[in-house]
DNA sequence: TTAAGTGCAAATATTTTGCTGTCAC
DNA sequence: GTGACAGCAAAATATTTGCACTTAA
């Protein structure tokens, strides 16, 4: 598992003030809530969430932050498998890959860094000589609690 | 790059029928468009072309489909990186899992196949005891064409 | 002051569901 | 013959766009 991402709040306000962008109430709040999260949220998720801290924050500024933070690469976006329909999932963009590992039966979500994943991004970009911007590895299957052991 | 999937036409018709699966009119005309797809399609494409072959089939009956495939994992569904919106994209699930990677410029999308990539998979079932039953990775980025040099 | 950002309404895009009639087996 | 499947219409879900008003810098 990924150690605890280092606690940088701010980060993402500070980045997007820096490359010039305007620093308004409802991105502050929505800021906030995706940097704060302690899970993957959804768009919906963070709606609510910001709405809890200022009631006028509108589902559209919701989306177009997001946006903003997409084209910028400060986070990333998840689909975790479509487990849970089409939601996107968001978190910010860790300094270090990792994998998503959703559980087909009980929905949960593992993390994953590996020296291996590191390697083969490598290989990619030298043997394709493709210049990677943005990686997404999800893998869907049975974690150990739900794995279903052979036929006994 | 992976070696052409060796042609098995009515794969995916025999393997449905082995289950059980009624082979109706409609099927065996999606089934044989997806499995003679040269390239990613997404659900519309498919309607298209298999209203090519028989005008009355019907968008529901494909997305259906798709969805029986998905279950029966004969085939996988791709993000492309949502580089062209929301689509979902379809292949048959080949017999070595590759990687998709997406160029953020020019669209193309480029297809790998990697030992690290097998043996990373083997890592995460190992050390995150997670059995796996399918996975995506998507790369987006530059291809050889698109890489923009370094400030010259 | 003014260009960027917001909110609201409406549109768009994709996929799913309910129901009735049809067809594979 | 019967239960699985198809077609049609409508709904559901997720996201984007147009435009007038507001606000950060």
């Amino acid at each position: 598992m990924p150690l605890p991402q280092t606690e940088q709040p701010g980060r993402l306000q500070a980045e997007l003030m820096s490359r010039g962008m305007r620093m308004t109430r409802q991105r502050r709040i929505i800021l906030s809530v995706v940097e704060t999260a302690k899970q993957h949220l959804d768009a919906s998720q963070i709606l609510r969430k910001a709405r809890k801290l200022d009631a006028k924050v509108d589902r559209v500024t919701v989306y177009r932050t997001l946006n903003l933070l997409k084209r910028h690469g400060l986070i990333d976006e998840l689909d975790l498998m479509h487990l849970q329909g089409e939601k996107h999932f968001y978190e910010r963009r860790p300094q270090r890959d990792h994998i998503h590992m959703a559980c087909l039966r009980c929905g949960k979500i593992a993390e994953f860094e590996s020296n291996l994943f590191d390697r083969l991004k490598g290989e990619i970009q030298r043997e394709c000589r493709f210049h990677i911007v943005v990686t997404r590895l999800e893998v869907g299957g049975y974690c150990a609690d739900c794995r279903v052991m052979p036929a006994s």
